[in-house]
DNA sequence: GAATGAGTTGTACGTTCGTTCAAGTTCCGG
DNA sequence: CCGGAACTTGAACGAACGTACAACTCATTC
């Protein structure tokens, strides 16, 4: 609060006016596009500013450091993507197919292969270092576990009889699914592939809304 | 062949006689330890030579590039790694029950996120950067199918009536569960919930070996 | 219209990086 | 025991890195 002879204008945070918050928020776009297309190992603060077309400077006003910027990237990121998994969820009711819900999923995963590919690989790549830093960890188990709370209620909805369990798979097969076919570019018969896994997942699992509920 | 004039002791691959081979092996070794706990971020040749408790010069002699020593690193793990997968399999006949199947794979996923955790962050590592380099993406699919054909015999032995589906979703669930589980420390009622996940999985798929087989 | 503080930027610091290489040692066939 | 090939090494190169900061512009307030 009193510091007489600092002229320093580093604050631990900047108050971000309007002005201010456009450039920061452009700066964690820019982050999240050069770690999905050049990874953690490719992010420089050089390539974000140049990726936000914002001189090297400018970075470190709004962030004291490169770990602060990737922490609040990846925060960023999460929020985005429960609203997209909450969206995506929100059309699955009760009288759904199982056949629907699978093309549901299909249509997720196709897109995150696809148009979002970007974000999709630089979500791994949070994943990943979330594993040696503890402070993306707590972001990574919050956000999964918000995910799985979620998928609980749409395979409660759905008439699971282990709804926690079915959707500890059902996250499982999505992640894996994603994660096996980001080598390969997306071709017709992949798409089949996987909505060919997710349909006998879903049915054996008896997951459909239009079965007789208490 | 002929060059006269040039003194260059650099070949496009070393000759590798037993003296060096031990050498070029421990470097691979000791890139996939760094790469495990720091990331591909983390890794510099000087880590790598640290590591190996050898000088950084002569990491030269046996990797034209960094680039290289990372694919043949990667190409290392895969072989080592379906080995693993093969003999853990080995033991998965016709006579097992569906909960001696889940034991396996529960024992397997308990193994890589725990005594082999660093190997297993690695391997994620490698996966996503395949994203971004077609060398490493023709290692991983190359990996991935024989994955799945081994997968698929298994499936097959068990009863299933589609294997290769039953082996997407089989090698999808297991990886899945990993990546969810990779932030967290492994407690017991972590691999409970991985334990109970996969049972329901293989029971519902209908993967027993006591069935009646043609 | 001066003062205050947020926003902005070019530059420069010290460090670490991948790679190269001349000079050396060790090994082995002839 | 000699000659060449395999192997080893420490030092050095330019490039790129994260971070810090003095100097600047601009908007707002009194």
């Amino acid at each position: 609060m009193s510091r007489p002879g600092g002229s320093a204008p580093q604050r631990d945070t900047p108050v971000l006016t309007e002005r201010g918050g456009v450039r920061k928020a452009a700066i964690l776009e820019a982050a999240l596009r050069v770690i999905g297309d050049k990874g953690l190992a490719g992010l420089s603060m050089r390539a974000i500013a140049t990726e936000a077309g914002l001189p090297l400077g400018a970075l470190g006003y709004y962030f004291k450091t490169k770990d602060d910027l990737i922490l609040e990237a990846f925060e960023l990121h999460t929020r985005r993507e429960a609203d997209r998994v909450l969206a995506a969820f929100a059309g699955v009711g009760s009288g759904d197919h199982a056949d629907d819900v699978a093309e549901h999923l299909t249509a997720f995963i196709r897109h995150g292969l696809t148009e979002a590919r970007t974000s999709l690989v630089a979500e791994y790549e949070f994943l990943i270092e979330a594993t040696r830093r503890p402070d993306l960890a707590r972001v990574s188990r919050a956000w999964r576990q918000a995910l799985q709370i979620q998928v609980g209620h749409v395979a409660s909805r759905l008439g699971s009889d282990d709804p926690e369990t079915d959707a500890e798979i059902l996250l499982s097969v999505v992640a894996g699914l994603e994660i096996d076919h980001l080598s390969t570019p997306l071709d017709p018969s992949t798409t089949q592939a996987i909505r060919t896994a997710l349909r006998r997942t879903i049915t054996r699992l008896g997951l459909r809304g239009d079965a007789e509920r208490p």
